[in-house]
DNA sequence: CCGTATCCGCTCAGATACTG
DNA sequence: CAGTATCTGAGCGGATACGG
């Protein structure tokens, strides 16, 4: 049942054991943004085979990292509080591999729970914190979201709503989060469409989300 | 020559393509530690196979995290600082699977660059801080470091050398760091054999590193 | 539809031997 | 010492099929 160990005793390679095998730490990504379906999870990653998803989820079971919602008519995954505690790594890890980003190929797809977790990795609460509380609606990819920002605390969810600032962009979003290209550029060359709202909050947006490279 | 990829587009996805394979992140907590030869990363990995050693070091070399160090006489791997950069990661990494240990089995081996990033992980700067400048010296398995702990800094390296306790322990040191074990008994039932200096340090020892389950 | 199991082809990891 | 070469088998990717 215990994955295939490392021979070494210490805490990295316990993780390792524990989360490391291949697409393990990206189902715990999702988790992170909330419960999902079997269903759900496989749509966030588009090529796991099922075979794959359905031995992760019993060896993250089995390591105490996620659980079968109890009391739920049907199955839902949620993460224990053991792995809840993955999150300072999920974002730690998501920060360091956004500043590796290129630009997208064509057949890289954009979740909205990936994309959840990269907002809160690139998320400044320091920052948010000065700044008036704004909601901006975003749509990017396949993914379509609804940012709140109020003081330090941040809430992403899924879909539409009331917002301060919707916008539409390709993946060069990237570019305006770490700081390649102003605000208000991005909106000029037409790599951010304003769909309403006043297109001078991309420039809140990208100061209270700033990786840079 | 980029590994296998996930087809999504993200900071984590970005990041497991990029450190996500077997090995990979062993080898960059080593080098968190220090620059290291071919045959000392061989030895601080023993289960690794040579070749797989060799392709890990050629692909975190494509990725940027690590380089061969120039103007040397012999050849010596290094973290780059982009590579550096994942040490939250690996400190964080470490923390979280350092509460999943249970007791090691007969096999396990205990390294001197993976104990020193336990220790890193567990420390706590701002208790430590609190406290007087402090010498160990530890000899845990295999890995006899000493330990200098001066206000919010820490510093772990190899060998012997002068300090206030030295101390050898079996693995069971875990528990005087998780606090399941109370440092007066640790030496009272052996786990913890004090060699030389007061005994009565081990219970700042275990404040100053600590990491509840 | 949701969750699993089972097939197969293939890549990668593991073990060992060998070379500059 | 610092790798390369080769072989074998485990695990992944992909497809398909089956039970709730």
């Amino acid at each position: 049942m215990a994955a295939r160990d490392y021979g070494e005793y210490g805490g990295v390679t316990r993780a390792l054991e524990l989360i490391g095998e291949r697409w393990a730490l990206l189902i715990v990504r999702d988790l992170l943004v909330g419960p999902r379906r079997y269903g759900e999870l496989a749509a966030g990653l588009p090529r796991i085979p099922s075979n794959v998803l359905a031995a992760r989820l019993k060896e993250l079971q089995a390591a105490g990292v996620l659980r079968r919602a109890p009391r739920s008519r049907v199955i839902v995954y949620e993460l224990t509080p053991y792995g809840h505690e993955l999150e300072p790594v999920v974002l730690a890890l998501g920060a360091w591999g956004f500043k590796a980003l290129d630009d997208p190929r064509d057949e890289q797809v954009i979740t909205p729970d990936s994309m959840t977790m990269d907002l809160r990795s690139a998320f400044r609460a320091g920052i948010a914190a000065e700044l008036p509380a704004t909601a901006y609606a975003a749509r990017v990819g396949e993914a379509e979201l609804l940012i709140r920002v109020d003081g330090r605390t941040l809430d992403v969810s899924r879909g539409d709503g009331p917002a301060d600032l919707a916008f539409a962009a390709g993946p060069g979003i990237r570019r305006v989060i770490s700081g390649e290209l102003a605000a208000d550029r991005a909106i000029a060359t037409g790599v951010v469409e304003v769909l309403h709202g006043r297109g001078a909050l991309l420039d809140r947006f990208a100061t209270t989300f700033h990786l840079a490279a």
